[in-house]
DNA sequence: TTGTATGCGTTATCAT
DNA sequence: ATGATAACGCATACAA
């Protein structure tokens, strides 16, 4: 197998030429340059990636933790990481956990082997006390709203987003409100679900048990979510969504029962994603892409400061269109 | 940092005994090994697998290119190598390229800078002249059925299959049958449309346009196709269906509609996913997950033997239902 | 059973 | 502008 030497030896310089072509340094002069380049192509040469990496000491790859890209969410969080990382050419490794753990400690387990530079976790399962223990492995970012200032951390106020939906529906003249969330065991739905029920309480609202739906995350549970809705004997008058996708499911299904958005049924989602838009859905702007691209700075950040651990909040807004 | 040396300075031994503690060799005193193990502990040392991979000469990691993991046959494909994958302790590197080429670049690429021992292409979509001038870099495995012999190939005779069902749904009594594909671009899609259209030619069938359907990939799909039905001019009476997911999807929606299958549209369908056994689906068995098996075996054989180049193409088998 | 010495393919430091 | 040479961290052939 061809290496540096075998091009040094073959192109007659010394295998710093070599490297310093390979690297565009300067100060190497332009037929020497072009003599090394030439073998280069003849042996069809490329380096080995893992010299470099032993040799730099890093890789420029940064391992992303997500239970899966096939969700908007994620998929536009993944946006927002990718095109920071591009600017300082670093490549993402994707863990893709399905929400499994052992995923987890994998990408912790490369970290720590040095396979990449830091990991940042767009979704955590795995407890905090294991994750302290890679502290000093590298640049872990974590996006939500921790407890722990070890790590950086971005992310949205997502229980304060979630009661400025219920505030503004019940101002709206809505008390019997039911909500749509994600995984309902996941760490974001037990708080959402808690101040759901706080807010329900101090309304005087009794909580109707099937008012609370899991396993909201694609267009096609909005479908379902409107079966059930037709099924329930105490109706509500309106849905706070946890998504955009469910929501815009929700209302085309809706219509196809030939009922209609806000009148029969008021609907406030979350994201402000492009679908919002177009389907004109009051949602709660969630700046996913902008979280990501905070996410890798941080990242960034923490791998020239490794003090570095500012915990960021992103904020949301309220945007009013025509689906409340 | 910590690193072998470190390690055999404070156990008192010598980077060999480490070493060989390290990977389990025999041959080690129990107190040396008691020794070294406690140290390591100590100072949380683990190894960095740069190193490894550079003195090593290889990484055990295999990259695996597919368009996505969110489908039942590629997710199933995949859990056929990473079966094997695993009794070889190898371990997978996902490019998710989302049928983008530079995707399937990015992951040669890191073949020839040795980040990977070899690739298995669940879908290829950059051409067989580029892919050849990776053939040096390592071994790289087919899963399709390619004509050129450098690479060993796994495959299902998907023309073959795709004319059995037609020829089963004929010898029922069907001669306006349509057919549900995925990307109609896709080589596989374009074989099969055309095996599709001379076979209707045989039998004297004119083909009406709207009977080829195309972007059928997931169980949602099959509802869109059953709308489509409704709205022909000219009904056929059977489809022909690229995925058990598809059919599920159309057989929930036409008893939705108020018809039987197969008493009023004939479904065939591929796969013989477990979904097809629930819903008593007449299916065309694809042994997908050893596929996959087979797939990540050739890999093995042709890192054994660079010159294997096996091609493997898979049976497939009618498994009578009742939606014929 | 253990240790020494060498190689893996780079990059970087320090001369010149 | 160019070249020797020492790291980087590990595995292993060989010697003992």
């Amino acid at each position: 197998m061809a290496n540096i030497r075998e091009i040094a030896r073959l192109a007659g310089v010394s295998v710093s030429t070599v490297s310093r072509v390979l690297n565009h340094h300067p100060y190497v002069s332009a037929d020497k340059r072009e003599a090394v380049l030439k073998t280069i192509r003849d042996l069809d040469y490329s380096p080995n990636i893992n010299a470099v990496h032993l040799s730099l000491g890093k890789t420029n790859m940064v391992g992303v933790v997500l239970p899966t890209i096939n969700h908007p969410y994620f998929s536009e969080l993944l946006e927002g990481i990718a095109e920071e990382a591009m600017k300082q050419n670093t490549q993402l490794v994707l863990f893709q956990t399905g929400y499994h753990q052992d995923k987890e400690y994998e990408a912790l387990e490369q970290l720590r082997g040095h396979l990449i530079d830091g990991i940042i976790f767009a979704s955590r399962a795995i407890p905090f006390d294991l994750l302290l223990k890679y502290k000093s492995a590298g640049p872990i970012v974590i996006c939500e709203d921790s407890d722990l200032d070890d790590f950086p951390s971005v992310s949205i106020e997502h229980v304060a987003a979630f009661n400025l939906g219920l505030e503004y529906l019940i101002s709206n003249g809505h008390k019997r409100i039911a909500i749509c969330l994600g995984r309902l065991e996941g760490t974001n739905s037990q708080k959402r679900q808690k101040a759901y029920e706080e807010k329900m309480d101090m309304i005087g609202q009794k909580v109707q048990e099937d008012w609370i739906l899991g396993n909201c995350l694609m267009i096609q549970d909005g479908k379902r979510v409107v079966n059930q809705y037709l099924q329930m004997n105490e109706k509500p008058t309106a849905f706070l969504v946890g998504n955009d996708q469910v929501a815009a499911g929700m209302i085309t299904e809706i219509a196809k029962q030939g009922l209609a958005v806000p009148e029969n049924v008021a609907i406030l989602s979350f994201d402000n994603h492009p679908i919002s838009e177009i389907m004109r859905i009051t949602t709660i702007d969630i700046p996913t892409k902008q979280l990501g691209a905070y996410a890798f700075n941080s990242f960034y950040k923490r791998s020239c400061d490794s003090t570095y651990a500012e915990k960021i909040a992103l904020p949301f807004k309220l945007i009013e269109r025509h689906s409340v």
